[in-house]
DNA sequence: CGTAACTTTTGAAACGATTCATTGAGAGGG
DNA sequence: CCCTCTCAATGAATCGTTTCAAAAGTTACG
């Protein structure tokens, strides 16, 4: 595998030339430049990441720990992380702790080792000690959707409590007054504080009723099961809106009302709003109206917390505001 | 930040001493292996990954190059991998080319300076022109989801001829004689052998026939036109049975029958085959039978396999037999 | 007790880059 | 012609490990 050393020797320069033309180029003589690319491009040289960042002390890579790779949320935070991260001429390295504490763990030991310049994460338990302890090895950390609170980390995240009250709103506004929310457990902190927003929303509506349906998860088949127990409901006319707590949970219900024997239409008989905005809320049998997050703008956001934190800068909670997608599913009056 | 030297202090020992009760705790005395863990706790050691694999030579990680890390298939590989490379001592990258071949060749640029162990890759585009670069730099790669041919890699893949033969063939035995295949472009290798193996099924099969229906893309909404155009055609019993190249057309397809203005019923009008197993498909109105593929396995064979590479030893193609996972939506014989 | 055969520990030499004090070469001024 | 200033290039020291030949210690045996 070909070094500096050969470079240097084939370009006839001193290996400290190589290495500034490769770290700074606007110190070294045009001419030399030329003469040193052009024996790194004959010579194949590939630089040594191990050594550059042994000597640097510094690393050029980050590191974003998710929850789970497979929901579009994470990916899209990730493709935000890794253009402005690019952007620094930085690299993001994607990991999955499968909401696993150990997986957590495990992954944070790699990072730890590679003296990752910062890690991205949205942690699977309550407990940061382990990532104050990375801090105090000097390696920052920024929580992903997650507040910081007292822990001294930045985070990013976005404001659950005004797309909970967003999305009943958009339903109050519509003219429908029973809701129905639909999520849980409530000990997600997400969850929790969609139906505050929610709760909040229809506080202020006199006439507007809010009933609480919890799910045992967040998932397509239990959104089914909740659909199913609500359809009667419908039909008596006791609800006539519903907020779901995640897009799964909606596609869901929707399926389990349009196909019961006896179907309950939507948005005639009961409007329905989704959360997070997946593709497959817009391509439902009836298009889901849907609150979005700024997934690629949280990336982007993290990693510039992320290098704040790294030159010593203090931590800063930035939140963002959710935005309401309106579709099929929540469109017209109630009946 | 701490040091093995440190530690060597701390511990009363000589640094060579620490590293070998870190790599070969055998060959030293027990006593002494406590003596230098108490002070590798005591002091909060962390070992540096980049000085260690600049001495060594090797690395401790492999990277996994997907082309979308938003498809379960690639991210039950990416688990299978993990676990499998964690036996090995050894932690694997995740990175997401999105089928764009500048993407993947930034990645590959990364994991080239941070001489991974190796490269599991999907490839964007047919060159590998860059990859068998990388390997005359030592670094040995292993196509996933793809033949090797003659280029020289190992490779992982499954049986996408036997898989169309499996979903033909349960159709014909299900009682079906006038099949569709749909999915494309047909310049996607894993569409044109899925559609060669159900073409070489209804061969054997002298009553019936199979129709081909072109797709612009393997999607959902693409599944929904395509079910669009072929309803009227299985209303006048032209087509009694559906083979999709993917679940999501596969889906899309059903929910456009069952939700014409006069509805097409599955299975009982026409049987309906996906291809995948994701989660979707168990889940959908009509749960759809598909053609799963052993994704864990695959990435398990793949990091094996990209071991043996790296010791010098043949490339090897390994090729997995699909399976059957019967459901609902052929589940009964025709009208 | 001497010696051979092990076991355990040592310490210095790599690994491949970056950094920085130093040297060298030209240019400009007095 | 000497001195100073700049701009370029040099090369040795350094980062934190691993490795390995050699030293030191231990045990067994005649």
């Amino acid at each position: 595998m070909v070094s500096v050393k050969e470079v240097a020797a084939h370009a006839g320069v001193s290996v400290g030339t190589v290495s500034n033309v490769l770290n700074r180029p606007d110190q070294v003589k045009a001419e030399t430049v030329e003469r040193v690319r052009a024996a790194i491009d004959a010579l194949g040289y590939v630089p040594n990441a191990a050594a550059r960042q042994l000597r640097a002390g510094r690393s050029r890579s980050l590191a974003l720990l998710v929850l789970d790779v497979g929901n579009p949320f994470f990916t899209d935070v990730a493709r935000g992380a890794e253009a402005r991260a690019a952007r620094e001429g930085m690299s993001v390295f994607l990991a999955n702790s499968d909401d696993s504490t150990e997986r957590e763990g495990l992954h944070l030991d790699v990072f730890e080792q590679q003296r990752v310049g910062g890690v991205l994460i949205s942690p699977a338990g309550d407990d940061l000690a382990r990532l104050a302890q990375m801090r105090a090895h000097g390696i920052p950390a920024v929580l992903v959707d997650r507040e910081a609170g007292e822990s001294g980390f930045s985070s990013v995240a976005v404001d659950d409590v005004a797309g909970g009250t967003l999305a009943a709103r958009h339903l109050l506004e519509t003219g429908r007054r029973r809701l129905a929310f639909v999520g849980g457990p409530l000990r997600i902190r997400q969850v929790a504080d969609r139906f505050a927003g929610a709760s909040a929303a229809v506080a202020q509506e006199p006439a507007a009723t809010l009933r609480l349906c919890g799910a045992d998860e967040m998932s397509l088949d239990e959104g089914k099961r909740v659909g199913e127990a609500l359809a009667p409901l419908i039909r008596e006319g006791r609800i006539d809106g519903i907020v779901a707590a995640n897009d799964l949970l909606a596609i869901g219900i929707q399926r389990a009302l349009l196909f019961a024997d006896d179907p309950v239409r939507v948005p005639e008989d009961v409007a329905l709003v989704g959360y997070d905005d997946i593709a497959y809320a817009a391509s439902a049998v009836v298009p889901i109206s849907s609150i979005r997050q700024p997934s690629a703008l949280i990336g982007a956001t993290a990693v510039e917390l992320v290098l704040e934190a790294g030159e010593g800068r203090p931590a800063r909670s930035v939140v963002f505001a959710p935005e309401l997608v309106v579709r099929e599913s929540s469109a017209s009056a109630p009946a």
